[in-house]
DNA sequence: GTTTGACCAAATTTCGAATTTGGTCATAAG
DNA sequence: CTTATGACCAAATTCGAAATTTGGTCAAAC
């Protein structure tokens, strides 16, 4: 069989095979022989992809995580004006809906993700914050998002509301998300263009941390 | 003994001591037995008092929700001002605060309130939030509150929002709620005029809901 | 070189016995 | 008489050891 192309593709297939096993059962009752399988190998093939059972779940969520920030760079990148603040966290908010596993991850869904949750928080955040603050601070030096606060504090808020929206159930509508963010952290006047200036850099930062996040889903062997 | 006034005397003692364990050891450690211990009172003498233990944690929850509920009616009794919906929310998330079973409660906190939490949900919501929607028709009436969207939908990102806030640790700073609130929710003027034009209406809510929540404890035996 | 499942130590589950607990009520105290 | 109590019991919980399952490895098969 030829190995490099087959190889990712049997990754995949093992972890479409966790992801919907660990959205059925949760973390906890989902075993590796299941997962092997439904994806039709061997329980040692798992641990040539993985090192462990811990790491092949974390990789499902990483890639989850992966896809929407890739859905977001198409997106900004087809329409510029998705870098505005609202917009882009109601894209945001929209994308992590489709995916219940996401949506787990962010709302400290314990029955589905179990003992994952704690390793979680420490896989994603610190790249990802990091190219967050970046964005926030870039829109901030553009007139795109109020300044009479410190990014940092922002962050807070911003991560709590969203943390509220994506733990209420049913989840408020994605527009709602937007009018809010709109209204919290933009200042009055969002200038068109200045969206437009911006966007350019906004995507780079946002296709950096997509690479970041890719790399480290290929390391996972 | 004058049973008029000590029953209800020894009835907070009671409820001390069930906040106490209730805080330190969570619903399912707790037993009614260390409850009546610490209480200086016989096994029996709790259910003279409350139906069941679970009866008797609830108004261990709901004593607190009343207090939090008296201390807004005080505040703005003395300062009409304080019904601004931004500072109203600023007090209220700042007394929950305050509580730390209060928290647990609006934070979903599993390890502390266990089994409880979804009772207490269908304790205390119908009321509360009843008076609450009324509370925020009266603003809406009166150019406090933007008009653009139905209450209803107001409702459902202020609680998601709130939880939110109690749900992050560390909670974020009680001003930057009220920020957040005042951005998202009021209108760009809030008059001063039109606040204390409705803080008596507002009051009287209040105290009802407070009535309502002090009968429905009382009612416990 | 690649894949696998038999294999094993460790973790989890099972399940009946032992203990604890919620709730009652006959009795004691006043 | 009223009020408070703790012994009491069924039900729930915990315990513990045996049985089972599982994560992870690796010698053998391919």
């Amino acid at each position: 069989m030829p190995p490099a192309e087959d190889r990712a593709e049997r990754a995949e297939r093992i972890l479409d095979a966790a992801a919907e096993l660990l959205l059925r059962a949760g973390y906890r009752r989902t075993t590796i022989e299941d997962v092997a399988e439904r994806a039709d190998v061997g329980k040692g093939t798992v641990y040539l992809h993985w090192k462990n059972r811990e790491e092949l779940f974390l990789a499902v969520l990483l890639r989850d995580s992966v896809r929407v920030l890739e859905e977001l760079v198409t997106t900004i990148a087809a329409d510029p004006l998705s870098v505005r603040f609202s917009r882009l966290s109601e894209l945001q908010y929209a994308n992590v809906l489709k995916r219940p596993l996401l949506r787990a991850g962010y709302a400290d869904d314990t029955e589905t993700l179990g003992k994952l949750l704690p390793k979680l928080h420490g896989k994603l955040d610190p790249r990802h914050a990091e190219a967050f603050v970046e964005y926030l601070e870039l829109l901030a030096a553009n007139d795109l998002l109020r300044t009479d606060r410190p990014v940092r504090e922002l962050v807070v808020v911003f991560q709590a509301v969203l943390h509220g929206f994506l733990a209420a159930s049913p989840p408020p509508e994605p527009a709602l998300l937007a009018d809010t963010i709109a209204r919290a952290f933009e200042p009055l006047a969002v200038s068109t263009r200045q969206l437009r200036a911006v966007a350019p850099r906004a995507l780079e930062l946002f296709i950096e941390a997509v690479a970041l996040d890719r790399k480290q889903l290929e390391r996972a062997y």
